[in-house]
DNA sequence: TGTCCCATGTAACTCGTTACATGATTGT
DNA sequence: ACAATCATGTAACGAGTTACATGGGACA
């Protein structure tokens, strides 16, 4: 379902072919929600046989097509339908912390470039959703862009928002693991003492 | 792999039914890995065809019986494995950054709802994980407690260490979710004044 | 005798990943 | 000519959820 969510969102902006929203999977909404194409495709199709989206073909050169999905009004009740929904936050499934957990079956080498990888990967990340946020911020970024033009002038204040709010979740979120990581580590040291 | 390694862990301490295991995902494992026990029973009998553990049936009562999991050899070094092996953390999937994003689809009670939800569901985990990380430092965690038993004293240490920074870890994760929520409740009254 | 709790299962389905494939177009 | 990019697909598998099912044991 949250799929779905995303790909109506996504096409809620303008039309745009799977490999448009491939793209899209690739950079913004991507940094918040990933997907392959393998998953993207398929999942379009169903949603134009469901009615939520319809299609057509583009040709593009001689010889080759694309085909470009567009909203139907069915797919916009059910966009904001999903999204005015409240959902129950599910069972946590942390694998970082399960993994932590039980440090003391790890070799010392192990635990310690776990924790590295770690804070590598939501250092990297933070950064880029810290200029993300900046970037919408500035009304810089195309993709949001394209939706402003889409949508009504008094909507954009809160399109803009929620765009620049979401980011900001995930930077915190970066820097809460990329604290925990270093709490990690510092740890890794402590135990790695002689005990007094 | 990860429900493998979290029932790998919970065995390495002494062995279980499948039942004992299901009540420790209700708990202190399950606070940090959820699993359902229509996915706990298959995998024991896939992990035990696999080598890691070996079982034997336990009379309870005249006629019923109960199935006692234990980890072997294979299976400890598996464990070993698989804590000591760095995982590259997976790209994002936050359904609740992606549906705040989007949250220009959603009328106003919907989405208060939603991060109301969000705030209530992360007060009450908070307050679950921060009681857990009080009660295995004070040493007064029966499952921790028995895991000490059958380990050496100079592990003892470690043991304690990793389980309090695990749900160390949980706690400042719902501490950051609950700071977002209430951020998300603040845009929604900014957003409902009117604009200047 | 009824109601929990103990104890374990199957089957269908959804979601997501990985591997394998194909062919046209654009630019160097 | 070749490489990179555009564009889309299938198939097998693994993980996880939901629904449906069954039966014994303990205690009031």
């Amino acid at each position: 379902m949250t799929l779905r969510f995303a790909l109506l969102a996504s096409l809620s902006a303008r039309p745009r072919t799977g490999y448009d929203l491939l793209q899209i999977f690739d950079s913004s909404v991507g940094f918040v929600w990933h997907a392959a194409h393998t998953q993207i495709y398929p999942e379009l199709r169903r949603m134009e046989a469901d009615g939520l989206l319809a299609s057509v073909e583009v040709p593009r050169g001689p010889k080759a097509h694309k085909r470009e999905y567009r909203i139907t009004d069915l797919g916009l009740s059910a966009l904001r339908q999903l999204a005015s929904t409240p959902v129950e936050p599910s069972p946590e499934k942390d694998p970082y912390r399960l993994k932590a957990a039980y440090l003391e079956w790890a070799d010392p080498e192990g635990a310690r470039a776990q924790f590295e990888l770690h804070l590598a990967h939501y250092a990297r990340w933070l950064k880029q959703w810290q200029e993300m946020q900046q970037r919408i911020a500035d009304g810089l970024d195309p993709v949001v862009n394209e939706r402003l033009e889409a949508r009504p002038a008094a909507e954009h204040r809160t399109i803009v928002a929620a765009k620049v709010f979401a980011y900001q979740g995930m930077s915190s979120r970066a820097e809460m693991e990329i604290e925990w990581a270093k709490q990690g580590l510092a740890l890794l040291d402590t135990l790695a003492e002689p005990q007094p």
